[in-house]
DNA sequence: TTCCCCCGTCGAAGCGCTTCGACGTCACCC
DNA sequence: GGGTGACGTCGAAGCGCTTCGACGGGGGAA
């Protein structure tokens, strides 16, 4: 293993002066530097991470907690994941992946034996049991989704209730006056899991301010459940002709459902939904959509925490505003 | 931060008892460990993963390669990382997540920084070019997949040659005699990932053994995609009774496709896929299938590192014999 | 009884890096 | 022209842990 002094004595300097020239956190001649680097190439010379992180007191690693629960869409969640790795690796940190199972144990694990430097929590519930802890822990985190009480700690999501919201104006804009919510499966309201739960506020609230007769559903994430689902509606409320749907897997084939009942869309019925762009485009009736940013959202929690592990404060709450694509699942009512 | 010799103190040992007591490399005596432990549990110690990293050279840290190309369904990723990351608890390891986008600078980095001790890559093609990379490494490391030239290297996989010649045998068996393969997207193909290739060659050997008709077609993963496949497939060979699937999202459209062109399963078509055994149960015609045990082959890869980073040799090649499992997709022709 | 060896423990030396204080040099200002 | 910094570099200390050699004491073998 070649290491530091190896490169000071290629390079006719002391080790720390190859250190600074590696951190840039003193000046150093430019000439050095140049002598140096060329050193590191020839040597190929590689800072062992373990003598790093002890004498710097920084890993340059980050955990990530990602969710197992049934009921979540595990695309989403892979994406998420890349943009956080990928994001990670701009700012030369590396990511260690926590299942939930570990749960809070496992977080306060790697947060002491300094395996990381920052955490990033995925699948917040309202009521988490993981806060009083992150809140207690002396490394930083930030929280994908909002909990009921955010005070203390940095959460970051979409909005998911002004998108709730969005889709029904939407829907009340084009003339519909019957709107349903199809939402996700029912254990992921039990367990409140939060950005669930508040697409059910949005909706409920902007139905209501738009006098609007509105319905909540959750859904089994299965073609059949989707099957089942359309059938109730049709015969619960016949005069339903718009549709909010936040459940990925049963998009298309709740779609295809109503086709078979005899309804057209966007003739008969418009539906929106919330999800990752690229599954409302490949979809046989495109989809219009409130996107879900999965990438946006890994880059900025990671941008957060290098802010907040550079000392600089941030924001403790960061709402992205929905973004609705029209296309060609809404129409006016009787268009 | 509490440190060794902290617990040390308080115990009345020196720090390199306390040492022992933890990882069990000397004898220590029954009184004095359960001290330490005493002490460890009061002080509320934890080993500084830097400075054990330092001293021992081992990281207790394992890297993960995911696969981030199109084609390949995710949610078997997931379940395999999953697998992977609660086995490598159970050996006091953790996991840092790769994605194949910093291909091998990636695979590099980590290995000589010491941040990891040893790797697991996914998505193995068979001409990978990170091979010669892993055989010079100076730590070991695990493929999920199987090269052209695997020798020298640790792999473990499915047989998926195997399932690909049950499938067929199956099919054969209840008396089928025109068979087609629809598989993975073409461009898994033209990538040449390994058990996309072993499927292939599986199928037509068998298909050929037993004398049948047969035909490969890759298939996009959209139900579009499947229902023109399943168009296609009637047209040019309508003498087809038997299916073999080997491509998750479009199991059910694909299904869907020949029942609404007039094909019952399994009474006019008998259909067999290669997917987690989850997937075929849930589905409204519960496939018979040939499993894909993600969680086993991600517990036996991590074992298989834990022997080599312990200097136990492992056999090269690790084959997953193929699980058939009956369902209610198949029956004999003419039945 | 003597010798030897093993058990249980200690002290000290490092693992490879960062960082702090110090120091010489040079340019610049008054 | 002497004082004052800033620049560029060095040496040494130390991050918290593991591990090696050493050593006292007790038990078994001779």
């Amino acid at each position: 293993m070649v290491k530091i002094t190896d490169v000071a004595r290629h390079a006719g300097v002391s080790p720390s002066t190859v250190s600074y020239a590696l951190s840039g956190k003193r000046p150093i001649s430019e000439e050095t530097r140049q002598r140096v680097e060329a050193s590191i190439r020839e040597l190929g010379y590689r800072p062992h991470a373990g003598a790093r992180a002890l004498a710097s007191s920084r890993s340059n690693v980050l955990a990530l907690v990602v969710p197992l629960r049934t009921g979540i869409h595990v695309p989403v969640v892979m994406q998420f994941a890349v943009s956080v790795v990928t994001t990670a690796r701009r700012y030369d940190h590396d990511v260690l992946l926590l299942t939930q199972e570990e749960g809070e144990d496992g977080l306060r694990r790697v947060a002491d034996t300094a395996l990381v430097d920052a955490l990033i929590v995925m699948d917040v519930q309202l009521h988490d049991p993981r806060l009083p802890l992150l809140r207690s822990l002396d490394r930083p985190s930030v929280l994908i989704g909002f909990p009921a009480e955010p005070a203390g700690l940095t959460c970051i999501d979409l909005d998911f209730m002004a998108a709730g919201e969005v889709c029904v104006e939407r829907l009340a804009g084009l003339g519909h006056r019957v709107v349903a919510l199809v939402g996700s499966p029912p254990e992921v309201y039990v367990r409140q899991t939060a950005f669930a739960q508040r697409v059910v506020q949005g909706f409920t609230a902007a139905a209501d301010r738009n006098g609007l007769a509105s319905s909540v559903h959750p859904c089994e994430a299965s073609p059949a459940a989707a099957r089942r689902i359309a059938e109730q509606l049709l015969r619960e409320h016949p005069a339903l002709t718009g549709v909010v749907v936040h459940n990925e897997p049963i998009l298309e084939p709740l779609i295809d459902a109503f086709e078979q009942l005899g309804l057209r869309v966007p003739g008969d019925l418009s539906v929106t939904a919330i999800c990752p762009d690229e599954l409302a485009e490949s979809l046989r009736v495109p989809v219009t959509s409130v996107a879900l940013p999965s990438a946006e959202v890994g880059e900025r929690a990671v941008g957060l925490l290098m802010k907040k592990l550079g000392g600089t404060a941030v924001p403790e709450a960061t709402l992205l505003p929905p973004r609705l694509t029209e296309r060609g699942s809404t129409a006016p009512r009787d268009a």
